[in-house]
DNA sequence: ACATTATTTAGACTACCATCTAATTAAAGT
DNA sequence: ACTTTAATTAGATGGTAGTCTAAATAATGT
């Protein structure tokens, strides 16, 4: 898997962690993330594209808002590849 | 746990990580380790001091060798940390 | 003492990253 | 049509990260 290094990338960063733990209890609007965040709508739309970059999570349009969930598969794959990393 | 972030810096670089890899495989001195990269050994010790910063390696001296190795107990932690991530 | 080997530290450089504001796209409601 | 709401994109900026060469530190051997 070539794209393990954007997968460590998207990890890095602690706004993006949080957005992943969020996202974990259920999916979330862009607008609904952001009340839990001091920066910019811009800055969280970036944060969100590095995420789906990574294919850590994927978005569907329902209406004007979009809606990002976790993409399970490749939080299984990233646990596996950080458990192989030392294990 | 206040360091968190230390340690996901750490294992961001891909170089870090194979030196995470062959350390996994038994202590290494520098200039051991040395001989599987092609940057300069500067630029490993900046990597092996990050990794410190981190406290996922060890070191101790060994006559003129510095010998590195795995800090398994903060490996077993970056795991759950890394798992509570997501599960 | 001096030279050699092993490693780190200092300082500089480039590239990338997180962030911002402003502009743009897109859908909905009036 | 126009306005409002939702989100992304463009472009700029400041800071940090990875890398290098050169210099410094430290331990060994001659």
């Amino acid at each position: 898997m070539k794209e393990q290094q954007s997968i460590f990338t998207a990890i890095s960063d602690p706004h993006r962690r949080v957005i992943l733990r969020l996202l974990k209890q259920g999916e979330l609007s862009v607008s609904e993330l952001a009340k839990h965040f001091d920066f910019s709508g811009a800055t969280l739309s970036h944060h969100l594209s590095v995420l789906k970059s990574a294919a850590l999570v994927r978005v569907r349009k329902d209406k004007q808002k979009r809606i990002y969930t976790l993409n399970t598969s490749v939080v299984e794959e990233l646990l596996l590849v950080v458990n192989q990393l030392f294990k």
